[in-house]
DNA sequence: TTAAGTTAAGTTTTT
DNA sequence: CTTAACTTAA
């Protein structure tokens, strides 16, 4: 089993007691010794997989590290814990962040949630977000958290700085507001858990005692935080064996310290270091433009990579008119090598700088019929119908969340609008209580009046279903969710293209509970949101299926294709402005530059590198001239060829509106109203009656008010006569459905329509 | 109270 | 070019 492994590997695979820096190169193997390694100290050392840990980057990683030692090992794999940092932490204090004032089934608030959080922060603290942006503050505070300094010490730090004093302010009530909604942000996780580990001893000992070996993959993009949390569990037995590469370091901008790698010797003067130099991923000829590219770098660690692969084909090179035409390259060169049986779809990828480049080439990829996925931009648990339902889900889970309850307190429509919400949070801002817990008592608050009632339906809506929480299984959970709250039904009814993505994507996030309560042995609620919360998109690609793959350089770490494609390779997009200009823009710079050895290694067989003399940017020509990270490849590693002639543009727009409209238009299943003006009214479907339905007593209160009801021929001063079909109360007037002669349906407001029974 | 309509602003990269 | 934030009519 260890023989197909070269004296290096061999060599880091048994060295198992005591700190171990493998330095391991790009398609050196690195996997493939860390899963050997967990074997050996299973197999061959006797190690108990209990007391082995896998720390990698991303779920994907994760999964497929523990398949590879699942199929090296007889039995036992599945106590390996592997894990990513961020799920490993969320585990660790799901069961005991309560010692250090949380309660065990705190949220985890995403980017959205903490811009919604830190407005609100903002408005308390009257900050002007029009000089500072949410953002901004966010910013700062998740630097400050990726280096574990906390509120106080961001107060120390800030000295007589006003401006640091103000940010520290920020971070003081942000923080406050978190623990009052019981949810922890992304970094929150790490920070927390350094911070139980340093306040709670019996804690941390105990998973001392637990993770006697500790392995980390692509330790180069660790920050400080992470760091911390490595070296207090291995400071017991120090059997820790971290895997990197200081050329693949792209995360600086996220905290990543580079410093961990580059001073691993000084933490741990004991370490063993390893050189995995040998490449078996690529040809030569894209690793040593790889070689030549990165070695304009300053301060790396000594590393020849070196292969006995063949040669190869030359790194393809081209620079386009327009960036349309670069998409068309490539598609064309992705049917072709299809074609011709050279490729798989699943062997070709495109890999770009931003997430909106993408755009291009997905338009391109529809006109030809390339199957493709695009990995990251909007992440599918962003979307808008997706956090609805999570937020009730969350708002059953735990009703300390204030941001899940107000984001759908009134979805579906309820009547309980901004200024009622705004009332019943003044109320729990004074009686120093949770939104949730003021909504209980909306009888007591006397400046929500009317209201009260529509909230009392709401609370008994969420009352009754967290009590069937307890008894049936989530995937009926939601179901009943989708069903009482009519979310589906009203998508259903309105018809769009855009309404029908939204079901595919509630039934996704079905069957994705469904999958989540198969995989697991004791599902429950807030595992599912956690689980949810910490994933990423590139967790989601399947090698089984046949699609070319579209992404960010980013999340392209650690992957391989036969046959790359590296897009926009221009100065300005890639190395981007912004750290062409920054005021450190060496050291932005030499980032990028790894960030460009990362997707030039990404190749097993074939490079495309390519460009465009212009290119559309928010709607603005760009003009941009051949990347520099190009001209740092020996041009005889190269085949160049002359730019082909510009076309007609207009055709290849209209061909691809016509192909993309005959993409989305299947067939779908449901009842279609042609209901024009339409509001977006749950109230008419499924059994939603229990929340927002009219009883049989109100009904003759309308009929006195409005001197007309449901059944009754109305005439309106515009539409003419009719015959009103239903009366719903809407707010503080009634919502009133009619069904004119002439101008068909038509929902309008009691006060604004003016009919007269007739 | 809602939704359509208008205007302003913004883009690296992500667990 | 898209999306969020504001205005206004019903």
């Amino acid at each position: 089993m260890y023989d197909n492994l070269n004296e290096k590997q061999k060599e880091a695979v048994c060295h198992t007691e005591g700190p171990l820096l493998i330095l391991a190169g790009a398609g050196s193997g690195k996997t493939r010794v860390l899963t050997h390694r967990a074997a050996y100290l299973i197999e061959e050392k006797g190690v108990n997989p209990y007391h082995i840990m896998a720390i990698t980057f991303t779920n994907k990683a994760a999964g497929e590290m523990r398949e590879r030692i699942d199929s090296l090992v007889d039995y036992g794999a599945e106590s390996i814990w592997v894990s990513t940092f961020h799920a490993a932490c969320a585990r660790i204090l799901r069961r005991y962040i309560d010692r250090i004032g949380f309660e065990t089934n705190f949220t985890i608030y995403d980017a959205d949630d903490q811009k919604q959080l830190m407005k609100d922060v903002c408005k308390r603290l009257e900050i002007d977000t029009k000089i500072h942006k949410e953002r901004y503050f966010l910013n700062a505070i998740s630097h400050a958290k990726d280096e574990l300094i906390d509120v106080a010490a961001y107060y120390q730090n800030a000295g007589a700085d006003y401006h640091q004093q103000q940010i520290a302010r920020v971070y003081d009530e942000y923080q406050k507001m978190l623990q009052k909604n019981n949810a922890l942000d992304f970094d929150d996780l790490l920070m927390k858990t350094v911070e139980l580990f340093q306040k709670d001893r019996e804690v941390l000992e105990g998973y001392q005692e637990r993770l006697r070996y500790l392995m980390v993959d692509e330790y180069q993009d660790t920050n400080t935080a992470q760091f911390a949390f490595i070296r207090m569990l291995a400071s017991k037995y120090e059997n820790l064996c971290v895997v990197g590469d200081d050329d693949q370091s792209i995360y600086k901008f996220r905290g990543a310290n580079i410093r961990n790698i580059l001073n691993f010797e000084q933490y741990f003067p004991n370490a063993a270091v390893i050189k995995l130099e040998q490449n078996y991923r690529s040809t030569q000829n894209i690793l040593d433009a790889a070689n030549s590219v990165i070695a304009n770098n300053l301060g790396r660690k000594e590393k020849a990579l070196w292969t006995e692969n063949a040669r190869g084909n030359k790194i393809f090179f081209r620079q386009f008119a327009e960036a349309y035409e670069e998409a068309e390259y490539v598609a064309r060169d992705i049917k072709e090598k299809v074609r011709n049986g050279q490729y798989g779809y699943r062997d070709c990828a495109v890999l770009y700088r931003t997430n909106a480049q993408s755009r291009l080439f997905e338009e391109r990829f529809i006109t030809s019929d390339i199957p493709y996925k695009i990995v990251g931009g909007v992440n599918f648990y962003a979307r808008k119908e997706i956090k609805d339902l999570l937020a009730y889900l969350k708002t059953i889970d735990n009703a300390r969340d204030d941001l899940a309850v107000q984001r759908i307190i009134n979805i579906p429509k309820r009547g309980i609008g901004a200024t009622t919400i705004a009332r019943v949070q003044d109320y729990a801002n004074m009686q120093g209580m949770s939104f949730y817990n003021a909504l209980r008592n909306a009888q007591e608050i006397p400046a929500v009046g009317r209201a009260a009632a529509k909230i009392e339906s709401f609370v008994t809506f969420i009352r009754a279903m967290r009590t069937k929480a307890e008894l049936i299984p989530l995937s009926d959970l939601l179901k009943e969710l989708i069903e009482q709250t009519g979310y589906v039904a009203a998508l259903e009814a309105e018809g769009t293209d855009e309404a029908r993505a939204r079901i595919e994507n509630i039934e996704e996030l079905q069957s994705k509970v469904a999958a989540y309560e198969m995989d697991e042995e004791q599902p429950t609620l807030s595992g599912f949101l956690e689980e949810v919360a910490l994933v990423a998109d590139v967790d989601s690609l399947d090698e089984n299926s046949d699609y070319v793959v579209l992404m960010t350089l980013h999340s392209a770490k650690g992957l391989e294709f036969p046959q790359v494609y590296l897009a926009g390779m221009e100065d300005g997009l890639f190395p981007s402005y912004l750290s062409i200009t920054s005021d450190q823009a060496e050291e932005e710079i030499e980032e990028e530059r790894r960030l460009a050895y990362v997707g030039i290694t990404r190749a097993m067989q074939n490079l495309s590198i390519t460009c465009a003399k212009q290119r559309m940017v928010r709607g603005e020509a760009q003009y941009n001239r051949v990347s520099r990270f190009v001209k740092e490849i020996p041009p005889a590693l190269m085949s160049q060829s002359a730019s082909e002639p510009v076309k007609m543009r207009e055709q290849k727009v209209q061909a691809f509106w016509r192909a993309k409209e005959a993409f989305h238009a299947k067939p779908f299943a449901g009842s279609y109203q042609p209901v024009s003006d339409t509001v977006f009214d749950f109230g008419a479907a499924g059994g939603a009656a229990d929340i927002s339905g009219t009883s049989g007593a109100d009904v003759e209160a309308q009929r006195g008010k409005l001197g007309y009801g449901t059944g009754d021929r109305v005439v309106h001063q515009k539409f003419g006569e009719g015959v009103v079909t239903k009366i719903a109360a809407g707010g503080r007037d009634y919502e009133v459905t009619v069904q004119f002669d002439t101008a068909g349906v038509r929902k309008m407001f009691a006060v604004f329509a003016k009919l007269k029974r007739i």
